[in-house]
DNA sequence: AATCCGGTTTAGTTTTGACTAATTTTGTAT
DNA sequence: ATACAAAATTAGTCAAAACTAAACCGGATT
């Protein structure tokens, strides 16, 4: 099985697939074109191709999941995808809220060559600043300690945060600027019917339940 | 005259029409169809379209021009190649004959973010590793030395290599592995029938016509 | 002036990946 | 059991950018 090259539109189904497996364990053709900003019909047309390709299987109505070659080649893509990131971040000066916009172009075009290259300056690093894991050289995904998402929690203690699940800019911004972001400490304060009340870095805040979902959380460097 | 978005072969045409323009002052069908690895109806379908959005100008039979807009986008895409250039050499460790491949693809996809970031960390470099002159962000052409090529010398000399005018990979590798490259002083020895004798570090070459013209000189800094 | 030939253009086709409109399926509610 | 609504699929269209084959200039040669 010799390897296909891939148009930068199938190269973000795959990874998109395999994004919304993590989460919903079936994809849904509207799930996959709400992603993507395309219309299900072109959904249900590309999945056909990929499927003649051997990159998804496909039950009618029911769902898509990627094959093996599939699932490898959506995990080089978000190994692009997150290396830059992080590149991005480390070496141009981006801030938080930029990243994925640019790498969300880059990751379809640089060669394993440049892959390599800013692993190695970057000492193969595991995670990106959203905290996502970034699957390894081998395409495997790296460890990461468990985290729960934070109105799950009860009581009141200190946690830290270890991955922030969005990727609109806004979002990020107002987080940012709250210093709400991986490897934070905060202190969980109380949960309220209008969202959670957490201390950072002394500053007190009041994040809003459709937020606070985003942000997942483990206990502190134990 | 509001921007338009370009496609990237859109851009590649522009920037092609005026690297061909700097050598040949009347760019055909053909020269291009060349260049962009497409057969010339190609070449003409494409054209009628960037005319028709006032980016080229277009005698049938006779060849094309940049309008001022069009020269703008090309000048554009080239500041973007050769800043990635020399950002793949300095920062990433390419060597002199990889990095045209992967600025091919990158030039036209990163942001004015990114063209920015990569200037500032080189501070504003004024011409690429193969010699040729990066645009500035004003996209005016930097002052160059002037240059010959190597074949026009007469006589022995020590003379400075300034450019080197191919983008072959193989052509490139050699220069590089006999460090024929710019910047490096050589010496001129003897215009023989077969090529060109020159010492260059200590060894000597005889350097093939057919390479020695994509060689560019100037006198060492006097 | 007529011819010829290389370069250019026209005409028509293909592929890719989107779209809309219409139809079919599936699961749920009556 | 039937009907309905949401989701998925089919059928057919469009635009971009390439292609081939065929027709068409226009400058050099005779």
């Amino acid at each position: 099985m010799e390897k296909p090259r891939l148009s930068e539109s199938q190269e973000d189904y795959l990874k998109e697939i395999f994004k919304l497996r993590e989460l919903n364990d079936t994809v849904s053709m509207q799930d996959l074109a709400r992603k993507l900003e395309v219309r299900p019909p072109s959904v249900t047309g590309m999945i056909k191709k990929l499927c003649a390709m051997d990159l998804v299987e496909h039950e009618p109505y029911k769902g898509v999941k990627l094959t093996e070659t599939g699932e490898k080649i959506a995990l080089e893509v978000l190994r692009h995808h997150r290396l830059l990131e992080l590149y991005l971040a480390r070496h141009l000066n981006y801030s938080w809220d930029e990243i994925h916009e640019e790498a969300e172009r880059l990751e379809h075009v640089i060669s394993e060559k440049f892959e390599a290259a800013i692993a190695d300056l970057m000492d193969h690093p595991t995670h990106d600043p959203h905290g996502d894991p970034i699957p390894t050289a081998e395409l495997e995904i790296p460890y990461s300690p468990s985290l729960v998402p934070l109105p799950s929690l009860k009581g009141s203690k200190t946690i830290v945060i270890g991955r922030v699940m969005t990727q609109d800019k806004d979002i990020l911004n107002l987080l940012s600027r709250l210093e709400l972001i991986p490897g934070q400490e905060i202190e969980l304060i109380k949960n309220e019917a209008a969202g959670i009340r957490v201390k950072v870095n002394g500053s007190q805040y009041l994040v809003p339940h459709t937020i606070a979902r985003l942000i997942w959380c483990g206990s502190t460097g134990t």
